[in-house]
RNA sequence: CGGGACGUGGCGCAGUUUGGUAGCGCACCUGACUGGGGGUCAGGGGGUCGUGGGUUCAAAUCCCGCCGUCCCGACCA
């Protein structure tokens, strides 16, 4: 490639509409072009590292026994109103129709075609096990786009499946996945971590995600400090106190509160009541009112949720478990709706009688005692008893994690960080393939329904991702197995001589089988031609200049920044 | 959907308060100089000022509507 007819423009000046360096790198270096919201063109240095990136991902999918397929985006609206999720899907969706009037969707995922296609050609257990995957593009209609290429409406995702006929089958296929997804984030440069998930959308049982660690990313996770843990904020898991005796305690109170409407003001107001010891925040309990809606459903319905007064309720967290299942904050409108809820007052101790669900988070432990409201204005009541007192009708992990919050695994410290989800593995199951019959004939002449499992690999998002990790304040800094070249030759100088050497060190480099990208523009400057090269990213600059005269010229490692002057003769084996 | 900001050559911005010939930097074209860190000088091409309406002798600028974008929160590879 060079530089001279290579179809790329600069930019001096980052976009003004980028915020993260991922996004203003690639736009400045000429990688992406935006077309519209989430919406991006490639130009030629951008889709040399998608395609290399691709490469990468292919080459180990098919080393674990996948068989490349491709679907179409445009899909028919049948064939998603056969799994649910023609609706289950909302705004998220891409519909269109065409000029006869009929619907069709553009695929944001390809459960759907993966499992008909399945079930059109197998129809014995001796067909299985199967691993199907395609690279392909997705459209997602995102409430709101971000980051350029890091959350975009059209996207390129690997999407595979695994199909097989028993849960080991699944097992294996899974943990197969997982090895080849550990090989490929290695082999692009990554660094990442594996944490537990929530399955999502998608329903399912083991689950996990693969994070680029990244302070810009919109993930966010926990990870022990003393062992192997990791999570997704929405799957963690904390260690909580063992249950105890919910007799033990002495009965319960009702006392007078008045203008104690936040958690502080009524731990302010019970020290002075002389109950012979202290309060704080983790000895209230906050039932926070919120409601839910199950998919297709136009109604709202409430629920409480009870955690120690001195955490928030994580909305996110909850989200994640409840999926499909809408949740949202209940506003004062719901809650006169609502039957009977005193607001700022709310005890659990009578929500039975009201007929209101009501879950609490784990810390609220069997045998727990807790000041909370009376269910009357200006009352709250002590020493009410989980176990005794109230029972839930569940659990939900609905606290904020914060900093240092105890492991569930071994009691460490947990430690939170962002990232930005690169990958998706989990164990399917048999939702679609129940939803559309995929079942295969077994040794016994019964049919067995197939069981499955999905992975999915953002082939877009890595670009962005890695752009993310590796860029320094000049520019990017591609690892070589993505960057578009593996060389960058730099021909500077007033006279013919140095051009006319980079022109035979290109072709031996070349020869050489190494992938250049040359800068052959004459009256271009020196500091012009060093901050493209610095800004486009290649993992070896090669400079011919001044130094031709003794035959020499300049190698620097764009991460490290060290130069040393090669002879042109062990350049190829220099940079190889 | 809630909150905030913005919309002026390809890109980044000023001009809007106080209405009066559309400007600057980058990029691009021509010429000269320069030639290892975004160099200098001279000349040049390119803009329905998001859009529709209104006020006015006159609107990028004032008024009303609409559209769009970006950022922060509720959603996800």
């Amino acid at each position: 490639m060079r530089l001279s007819r290579l179809f790329l423009r600069t930019l001096r000046d980052d976009p003004a509409d980028a915020e993260v360096p991922s996004h203003k790198l690639l736009v400045r270096a000429g990688y992406i072009r935006r077309v519209g919201p989430g919406i991006y063109s490639w130009l030629p240095l951008g889709i040399a590292v998608l395609r290399n990136i691709e490469g990468v991902v292919r080459d180990e999918m098919t080393a674990l026994g996948g068989q490349e397929v491709h679907f179409p985006a445009l899909i028919p609206r049948e064939i998603f109103e056969a799994s649910g999720r023609w609706a289950d899907y909302g705004d998220a969706l891409f519909r269109l129709a065409d000029r006869r009037g009929a619907d069709y969707l553009l695929g944001p995922t390809h459960e759907e075609l993966f499992t008909l296609l399945v079930k059109g050609e197998y129809s014995s257990y001796k067909d299985y096990p199967l691993i199907l995957f395609q690279i392909q593009t997705k459209y997602r209609d995102e409430p709101r786009p971000r980051a350029g290429i890091l959350r975009g409406r059209e996207f390129v995702m690997k999407d595979s499946y695994s199909f097989d006929v028993s849960d080991d089958g699944l097992a294996a296929a899974y943990q197969a996945h997982r090895d080849a997804y550990e090989r490929i984030f290695t082999r692009l440069g990554f660094d990442y971590r594996i944490v537990f998930a929530v399955s999502g959308a998608m329903g399912g049982s083991a689950s996990e995600e693969f994070l680029a660690r990244t302070p810009s990313g919109e993930d966010t996770f926990v990870e022990c400090d003393s062992c192997d843990y990791a999570a997704n904020t929405e799957a963690v898991e904390i260690a909580v106190p063992p249950p105890s005796d919910p007799a033990v305690h002495p009965a319960g109170t009702v006392l007078d509160t008045p203008d104690t409407p936040t958690i502080e003001t009524l731990v302010e107001r019970l020290n002075t009541l002389d109950m012979g010891r202290t309060f704080t925040g983790a000895d209230t309990l906050k039932n926070v009112v919120l409601k839910t809606r199950a998919p297709g459903a136009d109604r709202w319905q409430l629920l409480v949720v009870g955690v120690p007064g001195d955490r928030e309720v994580d909305l996110k967290r909850l989200a994640g478990q409840l999926e499909p299942v809408e949740v949202a904050q209940a506003d004062a409108t719901d809650l006169v709706a609502g039957p009977g809820l005193v607001r700022g007052y709310i005890g659990p101790q009578v929500l039975g009688g009201l007929r209101v669900r009501y879950l609490v988070d784990p810390l609220v432990t069997r045998g727990s005692a807790w000041v909370t409201g009376a269910n009357e204005v200006d009352r709250h009541a002590a020493f009410v008893v989980r176990g005794r007192d109230f029972e839930p009708d569940g659990e939900i992990g609905a606290v904020e994690i914060r900093e240092r919050d105890p492991c569930a695994r071994c009691g460490g410290a947990l430690r939170i960080a962002r990232g930005i989800e690169l990958g998706h593995v989990f164990q399917l199951g048999r939702k679609y393939a129940e939803a559309f019959g995929l079942q295969a004939l077994g040794p016994e002449g019964k049919p067995v329904t197939v069981t499955m499992g999905s992975y999915g690999l953002g082939i877009t998002r890595a670009v962005a991702a890695l752009a993310e990790q590796t860029h320094d304040e000049k520019g990017l800094c591609w690892p070589r197995s993505v960057a578009p070249a593996d060389v960058h030759v730099v021909a500077t100088g007033r006279d013919d001589a140095p051009f006319q050497a980079a022109e035979r060190l290109v072709a031996d480099l070349v020869a050489d089988g190494t992938r250049v990208l040359f800068d052959d523009r004459r009256g271009v400057s020196p500091g012009v031609k060093f901050a493209d090269a610095e800004l486009l990213g290649m993992p070896t600059i090669v400079i011919v200049g001044r130094g031709i005269a003794k035959g020499v010229v300049e190698v620097r490692d764009r991460r490290t920044g060290e130069r040393r002057d090669v002879p042109l003769d062990a350049v190829p084996a220099a940079v190889r």
